[in-house]
DNA sequence: TTGCGTGCAAAGGTTTTGCATGGCA
DNA sequence: TGCCATGCAAAACCTTTGCACGCAA
C-alpha cells in the first residue's frame, strides 16, 4: 500500500501535461483534447504518453476517469489533493444529439444518500451516465 | 411520439435471437456470445445481425445494456419479463457481483420530476443503469 | 553509464457502416 | 413486386504495446 514509487524520472512532458490538468480545474477532457492543446501550441506529446501518464495519475488517485459509453474516449478530471470529492457530480447524457451534461445538484446527492440509507446501495458517479433527452431535443420533439 | 413502427418484417434471425435470450433469464451475455452460441449449433447469424437486433431490443427496453470498462466488450441482459411494465423503476447493477436489481421507488419518480422541471432533461428509466454496490457486496468491503 | 520515459507505428478489440443479396409480405 | 433485413468485409474508433532512441539522474 505504501509504497508508490514509480516515477523516478522527471520529465518536461510531465510537468507540461500536469500543470495543464491543473488549469482544467473541474473541466473534463479526453487523452485526445490534451493532445489538441499541446499541438495547437507548437507542441507534440504523443498520444501514448498521454495515457501512460494518465493512468498513472489515475493510479495515484490525483485524476479521475470516467466511463462514459463504448462510444466515446474516456474523460479524465484533475483532483485537487486537499478534497478529491469536492466537485461529485452526475452525467447525463442525450440519448439524440449525443451532449453530455455534467450536473452538480444538491438533490442528487441526496438521491444518493437516500440510496445508500434507504436501499443500501452505493451509487458510483464515475461510472453511472443518466440517458434521456435534453432541454434543446425535447423542445424540437 | 405514438409511432413506434419499426421492425415491419419478422425474420427466422429475429426469432431465434429472441428465444435464446428469453433462455438467459438473468445472465448477461455479449453479441459474441451469442454468435459463438449459435455458431456452435452450426447456425451462423452474422455479428453485425446481433448488434442491429440488440440496438433495436434496448431501444424498445426489452433489453439491458451495460457497459463494464472499455476494454470488454458491452453486456446485455434481457429484462423484458422480470420488468413490472405497469410501474416505472430504475435499473441497478452491482460492479463487484453483477446483480441487477430493479427497483421501484416514489423517490425516484421525484427525481425524475426535478430533473425535468429544473434541469429540462428527460431521463430514459429503460436506457439508463445506476452503477455501485449493492447491499451484500457493501457489507463484504 | 544505467535504465526510465517517450514517440512512432502497428496491433488489439469492439462496434458500425456500405453495399449487394436474400427473403418477407 | 417492393422494401426491409441480412451478411460480409472494410472501416472507424479508442487504447495499448513493441521497440528503438533520447534524456534524466
Amino acid at each position: 500500500m505504501g509504497n508508490v514509487v514509480k516515477s523516478t524520472y522527471k520529465t518536461k512532458q510531465q510537468e507540461l501535461l500536469l500543470s495543464y490538468l491543473k488549469k482544467q480545474g473541474s473541466v473534463h477532457f479526453t487523452a485526445e483534447d490534451v493532445r489538441r492543446h499541446f499541438a495547437s501550441k507548437e507542441i507534440s506529446i504523443g498520444i501514448a504518453t498521454i495515457y501512460r501518464q494518465l493512468e498513472k495519475l489515475v493510479a495515484e488517485g490525483k485524476v479521475q476517469k470516467y466511463f462514459i459509453d463504448e462510444h466515446s474516449a474516456a474523460c479524465f478530471q484533475y483532483v485537487a489533493e486537499s478534497c478529491p470529492h469536492d466537485e461529485e457530480h452526475f452525467h447525463l447524457k442525450c440519448e439524440k444529439c449525443g451532449v453530455l451534461v455534467h450536473l452538480e445538484c444538491d438533490e442528487l446527492s441526496e438521491i444518493k444518500k437516500h440510496l445508500e440509507e434507504e436501499h443500501g446501495f452505493s451509487i458510483n458517479p464515475f461510472r453511472t451516465v443518466l440517458y434521456g433527452l435534453c432541454e434543446k431535443c425535447r423542445k424540437l420533439a
